[in-house]
DNA sequence: AAGTGTATACGAATTTGTTCGTACAAATAT
DNA sequence: ATATTTGTACGAACAAATTCGTATACACTT
């Protein structure tokens, strides 16, 4: 079962991947620099996302401690299978280089591209 | 203003694109072969997607002709730039190596990757 | 002219996602 | 001990997206 998560969750799931472990508040105050939403929204959202396995809890103190079920990676992936195949028609190719035309990669990014092709080739 | 096609409109801008103009029927049957729901539905979610400027109409004839107002290079850059900031950090060279490593390109879509860095390279 | 098929329009139910108020428990400060 | 702060739980309002039923118009057959 493919378990998606939505746009506010994803914003969460950001917060937990860079911090690791998380409370409520810990992820509330975050998102606050960007966007006005009550403590208890935040903490219904995580809630929610606790009921659908996005995240898990530990709950032996009184200030529950989350963390992410799903990797940053696998939601990448999810994301990247959902676009290639809604507005990329299937090709990977065509990502790539739209990607690569217009989100301008430094000289170190577009290096580490060059090496993976490499490597890629060889393997190949 | 930004125009953000919701996943139902997508499925459909897709099939616009394919073929182009299109009767609601068109759409309709093409999308049959991989959902069901009813005619009615992609008829509502296509009179909506007028009111929202994403496709224009022809209305002269009874049977009317619907066309994309956004084109697929601009969608595939919303979805780009979403993704991208909500799940790859604002990396463009995380995703090109994420999209590279599961979704096999061929060679020629190596090639073609390749040839499109050198040129990059060159200007920059 | 009446019946059938195919079209649009549109209100409304349903579903999904987001937001918040309020209740209540536990820890901390006065 | 009492008040304040900080936490969870949860129902419910609100909003957005999706789905469909029904009304109605028009063209085509019989």
């Amino acid at each position: 079962m493919e378990i998606k998560p939505t746009e506010s969750e994803l914003e969460i799931l950001q917060v937990i991947w860079k911090k690791g472990q998380c409370t409520v508040r810990d992820v509330h105050e975050e998102l606050a620099k960007n966007k006005d939403s009550g403590y208890t929204t935040t903490l219904k959202l995580m809630q929610i996302m606790h009921d659908k396995g996005l995240v898990e809890r530990d709950t032996t103190a009184k200030t529950h401690l989350y963390k992410a079920v799903i990797t940053r990676e696998q939601a990448q992936q999810t994301a990247l299978d959902k676009i290639i195949s809604t507005v990329f028609k299937g090709s990977t190719s065509d990502l790539v280089i739209q990607a690569l035309g217009h989100h301008r990669a430094s000289k170190d990014e577009i290096d580490a591209i060059k090496n993976y092709l490499e490597k890629f080739e060889n393997k190949g």
